[in-house]
DNA sequence: TGACAATATTCGTTAAACCGGATATACAAA
DNA sequence: TTTGTATATCCGGTTTAACGAATATTGTCA
């Protein structure tokens, strides 16, 4: 039961919870927007993204310098069955309809030309002029 | 998600799947009990009982110098059906069955006179003439 | 080529988990 | 009361996980 409580320990996170929750709701995110929604340091994001990929829960697409994870077409039973699950479990939280609320509200952003900063924080760089974005505070509880 | 989290981290530890899922089969079990099955220390087997109990998982109940732990009639939504569907996990694994024919095995030798000794190991006191025990070797897997 | 953006990885530190051995406690029976 | 058994808890020690900051890597664009 090694293998098993292996795979537990990486639903362990809180971090990892949330990056599988928005994952679990968009086919593919870059780190970047990731750090943007959890409001986490640049290499907290690769890390555990890195974790889950080594494990084999999701994957990772090259594109230019972005880097897009994505779930994987699951294989194993333990894995998928306790995935889809976790999927149900987390959509009934309160937390879940914020942090997809919050994944809207970046991706818009961004479209318009926001980008990343190194510490997580996110502002306008090309459109500095442009707008100020809607206020964008508030912690996730 | 920190709740979800902390949930997962009683998971995510090897003993503690295989002490669950001997309480999945017998309705109560001493800590005796699962030292002999699971080849652990007693300090060990009792720390991770413990960690259950706290969080809501098992509950014990004494009796004379006995603790009888056993499965909580679960509360919440995500313990609920994840443990559900842990239990049906474990059970496809080879290594589900060798545990319990181990705990079957160890109840009987149990009923005969055998007690426990500190280091998870046993062996007949009361019998000491009584008869050796069959054959209890073998590591988990 | 050089500057910059996105990501990965390394490094040193801190915190948490886990462990065995040694008590401590509680109870039972002699 | 003494002895022994079952369990809980404490006390270091070791291992593993997680983190931020810094650096390395890779690709883009001027």
């Amino acid at each position: 039961m090694k293998e098993e409580a292996r795979f537990f320990k990486i639903l362990a996170d809180e971090s990892r919870l949330k990056m599988l929750w928005l994952l679990f709701n968009r086919r593919e995110l870059c780190v970047c927007d990731i750090m943007a929604v959890l409001e986490i340091t640049q290499s907290k994001a690769s890390r555990h993204l890195a974790t889950m990929r080594n494990v084999g829960i999701v994957t990772d697409r090259r594109e230019g310098q972005w880097s897009y994870y994505s779930l994987c077409p699951v294989e194993d039973r333990l894995a998928k069955d306790h995935l889809k699950l976790l999927k149900t479990t987390l959509s009934r939280l309160p937390e879940a309809d914020q942090l997809i609320e919050k994944l809207r509200t970046w991706l818009k952003e961004k479209e318009q030309g926001a980008s990343c900063t190194p510490d997580g924080k996110h502002c306008s760089t090309t459109v500095k002029a442009g707008g100020m974005r809607p206020s964008f505070a508030g912690g996730i509880r």
